[in-house]
Order: structure tokens, then C-alpha cells, then sequence
RNA sequence: CGGGAUGUGGCCCAGUCUGGUAGGGCACUGCGUUCGGGACGCAGGGGUCGCGCGUUCAAAUCGCGCCAUCCCGACCA
């Protein structure tokens, strides 16, 4: 169905193509009925776009990036916000003619670090991308929500199990965005859902619900105490040394965000989010920071920082507001603090959801049970809000005659990981399960003899009817055994299988199988069309359902 | 970019330690038998042993360098 040509650069065959073009005509489409126009941009894009956005400089090394003769620069388009707002704000002049939705289907490069697990995570892939345009934030909406909808129309029809959860909107940018994942448990990413209510949300984005704030009692803290911990550094460390639990220390991470020192605090046993921090932040880079501030902000090595006397900003996870009598650094080398209290010994300035989601936390939205699960991404929808019309200046005069900017949205399907999520959600033993709609044939026609002159006729016969009907046949005349070609049609996971064998031809009849469920009909032959045409109807239908 | 492994007919691999005429299985071609869940017999075709340099009478095998691929990590729509 593919084959390999370089890393994470795959060649489609006559069978992996035909699943293609399935999901790419199913995506088409859901886009046009929900008011889409497709359009197909250049994949090569010059330089001076992606500098006028500003991409040119941030994307990094995932952008394949080349010269042509003329020594000018160029690269292989990962993603095309910046070549469709320069088509918008060059055709687009007035309110009158928005909202639009244009949409491509293409193939991206993006020169991933690693690409693994064959064409689910590839260089060059296969990608459908819309993009719309609105006059204001009520339209944006509503666009996006079409949009929303069209998605799991989409993936319903693909035969999917999915789940839409909320998302970070990384290297894209904007203001909100929800991945549609497809569940599988080798999935590359991971998800938290509700088990009472609908929320749902990628990891690295799932929120943790603030908690309710209850004061320590004066009279239940202990005297703080400095305690000399001479090279004692690691939670592990500090736990062991002074003798309590990690859920009585206080973390103290020093990062640099943008140039500036912030120190977050974090319960001992928990680990801070960096999406979520940088998030927070409104930082373009975040990364720990080196030992020489660490030294200027807490005036000790590395190991020993802690919130007393920082001379740095100071943010608390929620994960510490209602501790007492913890431990922290002393900010003083190989010294700690023990039974530090917050108000009477630390200030906290602000705090804020900034570690990541756990068993036994509970929904930030309803309190209920929150469970986890593995998917595969295979689409995802962004409100981009402006970001690309400032940066590119697409802008319109709206009714009153002043010009405005366009409220974008952009929205991504991967195509050919579709059809490796489908295979990885629908395989057994024998090899692929297809769904109807994803098939590359919806029937396969298996003479059992080819050497038999009567045999063989009846087989043609019967897939040229098919073919007359208008349904996808293909026809095994290969000279092989019938357990050759058994094997084989099962591998490829054909849905519906005709065998055309000397008993049952004999009685006037055929035998139809079903790849799913290796249940068998026989059929009279006059009828074996018609049983095809019907099954494949409603098979589709109950896709739908 | 770090760590590990592997490069031998189209595919999977043995042979490398201990240098001495390149092998097996699958696939392919021909003939015969077989023929409803991956048949069998006989006869064939096909390999610069990843590339380069070196050691040696002699290199798939030993040494050095390079390249490619895969796995693990950092990274990431």
C-alpha cells in the first residue's frame, strides 16, 4: 500500500492511493457543504512572506528551507496562513464580500526531528487546511463552529472513534483551538477527559481546579527553623535528609522566560507544565535558567533557591496554597528552611494553574472523576483571532466605511494519518478491517480455480455486473490457490468478499463473506449484485447513524 | 545533537569472533503434479558483501575514515 523512499517520505500505491482519494473525497465534501471553496496553493513559498509574518525567524529548523538559482530564499510550505491571507487581503476589499472559507488539499513537508511509526508521523504528508476570514469575533465563531461540525461529520464517516478535546494552540498561535483525537492506545498523544460532564482536553493543556484557599491557624505553625543541609539539592535529597514526606516540601524552579527570572513554586511531588507556564507568561521562549542567575536572584548555587527573599517575580502553583510547616531553600548554600508557613514567612503574589493533571484529580469544570486515554491527532481547529492580519495587514472597510482586520480561523485534517489511524483502530489478526467508506474496493471477487473455464466466466460476469452497477470491484484473477488468495483479500481488508467456487456454482449459487465478521451468505447468483448493492448502502448509512 | 544497533541477490537472515572458491529461507522463471484458508517435486536465473583507504600471498571477515537506515532520548504540529 506505501512504500518507503527516504525517511518520513512515503510513495502511495494503486491500493494506499485509492484510501487516499476516499478520505480526501469525503473531506471534500463536508468542506464544500459547509460553505468551503477549494483552492490549491504552491507548496514552494518564498522568504519574504514568512518574514512579513514573522515565521521566518520562529519556526525553526522544522521548516525545510532552500534557494533557487537566483540565490533567493525559499521553503517547502509546512502550513499556508501566510500565502492564503496574501491571497485574502489582495482579492478581499469590503465586508460585502466575507465571510470566506477556502481550503486546499496538499502535501506539507515539515522536516521533523524523527519521524516515526511509518506514515503517521512523516516529513511529507498529505494535508487538507482551510482557512477562514470574518468580519468580526460573532462571525469568527460562528466559523469556527462549522467548522467544528463538519469535522465530526467527518471523521464519523471515516469510521472513527474520536473525541474532540481542548488544546494548546503552540507554533500556530491564536486564541483557542480543540484537537479531534482519534483513540488508540499506541497513540502519540495523551487526553483527560470527564466521566460526568463533557469536558475533555490534551494533557498539556487539561486544567487543575483551583482549590479553596483556607488559612493556616496562627497557632498551628511551627517556629521556622533554618537547618544546615551541606550538598543536599534533589527533592529526594532534601526528603530523605530532613525526614518528611516531598508533599511537605515546597519546589522552588527558577526559569527564564523571555530574558526575565521567574521563580514558580510547586509542591515537591509535582512537576510544573511548561505550556502551561509559558502560557501564563505570555512568553515566546521559556527554558530553566542557567546557574550563573540562579547565583543573582538567589545569591546560592543551584539546589538551595527558595521563595524567602527571591529577587526575582514569584508565581505559586495551586498545589501549595493550603500547606503548612513545609520545607523550602533557604536561598543560602547548603542551608533549607523548615516549617516554613505562607502569609507569616512567604508572600505569594499570584496564584495559578501551572502543573499538569493527575489520577485523582478532579474536573476543573464539574468535580467529577477525571480518567485518561491515548489518541492519535488527525485534526485540528485554531481561532487564530488576528495574529496573521496584524502581522500581514489583511484588512477590509466594514459598513461604516472604516477599515478593519479579518478574524481568522485555520483548520487542519492529516489525511494520510487518517488512514494509518484507521488501520490502527480496525486490524485483527488476519490484517486490516476496512470501513466501507475507507476502502479501497467495497467487494472482492475470489475464483477459487482459475484453471476451471466455467468458473472463471461466472467470476467476470459477475464483476463486470458489479462494475455496471457502479461499485467498487476488484476482481483476484490471479492463477493461485484459494488459500492464497483468501489470505491475501483478508490482509487487505477488502469489506465484502464473493467466492466463486464449482459446489456452490453448481447449485446456482455464490458465497458472499463478510471481512468483519466472517459471517457467510450464500446468494443465488442473480442476486449476488443486488446483496452487494444493498450491503454497501447500508453500510454506509449505519456509518452515519 | 547525545546513547545503542544494523548494512550480504527483490525481501528476511546466516557466515565476520578464528581471513582461504558467497550460503539458506521466501520471492522469481520453466516443466510436471496439486487445487475452498499461505502445496510439492525437479531444473534454472539473479549478489561491486553500504562506500573509500589501508594491512595481507589472500578481506564479507582485520584496522581507519565516511555514508545510510533503525531503535532510545532531547525536540515538536
Amino acid at each position: 500500500m506505501i512504500r518507503k523512499l527516504a525517511g518520513g517520505v512515503y510513495s502511495y500505491l494503486p491500493l494506499g492511493y485509492r484510501t487516499i482519494r476516499k478520505i480526501e473525497n469525503i473531506i471534500r465534501e463536508e468542506m464544500n457543504r459547509a460553505g468551503a471553496q477549494e483552492i490549491f496553493m504552491p507548496a514552494v513559498q518564498p522568504a519574504e512572506l514568512w518574514q512579513e509574518s514573522g515565521r521566518w525567524d520562529k519556526y525553526g529548523k522544522e521548516l525545510l528551507r532552500f534557494r533557487d538559482r537566483h540565490n533567493r530564499d525559499y521553503c517547502f510550505g509546512p502550513t499556508h496562513e501566510e500565502v492564503v491571507t496574501d491571497i485574502v487581503r489582495n482579492e478581499i476589499q469590503t465586508y460585502r464580500q466575507l465571510p470566506k472559507n477556502l481550503y486546499q488539499i496538499q502535501t506539507k513537508f515539515r522536516d521533523e526531528i524523527r519521524p516515526r511509526f511509518g506514515v503517521m508521523r512523516s516529513r511529507e504528508f498529505i494535508m487538507k487546511d482551510a482557512y477562514s476570514f470574518d468580519v468580526d469575533e460573532e462571525a469568527a465563531e460562528k466559523s469556527y463552529n462549522v467548522m467544528f461540525e463538519a469535522y465530526e461529520r467527518i471523521f464519523r464517516r471515516c469510521g472513527m472513534i474520536f473525541r474532540a478535546v481542548e488544546a494548546d494552540t503552540g507554533a500556530i498561535g491564536g486564541s483557542y483551538s480543540h484537537e479531534f483525537l482519534v483513540t488508540a492506545d499506541s497513540g502519540e498523544d495523551a487526553m483527560v477527559y470527564c466521566t460526568s460532564c463533557n469536558y475533555a482536553a490534551n494533557l498539556e493543556k487539561a486544567e487543575v481546579a483551583a482549590p479553596e484557599e483556607k488559612p493556616v491557624p496562627e497557632q498551628d505553625m511551627l517556629p521556622a527553623e533554618e537547618v544546615h543541609t551541606p550538598d543536599v539539592r534533589t527533592i529526594e535529597e532534601v526528603s530523605a535528609f530532613i525526614g518528611v514526606s516531598p508533599t511537605d516540601i515546597v519546589k522552588t524552579l527558577i526559569f527564564n522566560a523571555d530574558g526575565k527570572t521567574v521563580a514558580i513554586l510547586v509542591r515537591g511531588d509535582e512537576d510544573i507544565n511548561e505550556t502551561k507556564l509559558k502560557n501564563y507568561l505570555g512568553a515566546g521562549s521559556l527554558e530553566m535558567a542557567a546557574d550563573d542567575e540562579i547565583m543573582k536572584v538567589t545569591g546560592s548555587p543551584r539546589g538551595f533557591a527558595g521563595p524567602r527573599g527571591i529577587r526575582c517575580s514569584l508565581i505559586a502553583d495551586y498545589s501549595i496554597m493550603n500547606m503548612k510547616n513545609f520545607v523550602v531553600g533557604a536561598n543560602r548554600e547548603d542551608y533549607h528552611v523548615k516549617n516554613c508557613n505562607l502569609g507569616r514567612d512567604v508572600a505569594i503574589p499570584a496564584y495559578a494553574d501551572l502543573r499538569t493533571v493527575r489520577k485523582g484529580d478532579r474536573c476543573p469544570r464539574c468535580g467529577g472523576e477525571i480518567s485518561f486515554a491515548r489518541g492519535i491527532e488527525v485534526g485540528h481547529v485554531f481561532k487564530l483571532g488576528t495574529k496573521y492580519s496584524t502581522a500581514m495587514n489583511a484588512a477590509f472597510l466594514d459598513r461604516d466605511g472604516k477599515e478593519k482586520l479579518m478574524i481568522m480561523g485555520c483548520y487542519g485534517i492529516g489525511v494520510s494519518r487518517i488512514a494509518a489511524a484507521a488501520i490502527e483502530q480496525s486490524h485483527d489478526d488476519d490484517g486490516i478491517v476496512w470501513p466501507m467508506s475507507l476502502a479501497p474496493f467495497q467487494v472482492i471477487i475470489t475464483a477459487v480455480n482459475m484453471g476451471d473455464d466455467e468458473l472463471s466466466q461466472a467470476a467476470e460476469n459477475i464483476y463486470n455486473e458489479l462494475i455496471t452497477e457502479g461499485l467498487e470491484a476488484l476482481f483476484d484473477d490471479r492463477d493461485e490457490r484459494a488459500g492464497v488468495k483468501f489470505k491475501d483479500a483478508d490482509l487487505l481488508g477488502i469489506p465484502l468478499r464473493i467466492t466463486v467456487g464449482a459446489k456452490r456454482l453448481a447449485e446456482g449459487n455464490v458465497e458472499v463473506r463478510f471481512r468483519k465478521t466472517g459471517e457467510v451468505r450464500v446468494i443465488p447468483l442473480s442476486e449476488a449484485t443486488g446483496f452487494i448493492r444493498s450491503t454497501v448502502d447500508e453500510e454506509t448509512r449505519k456509518i452515519m447513524a
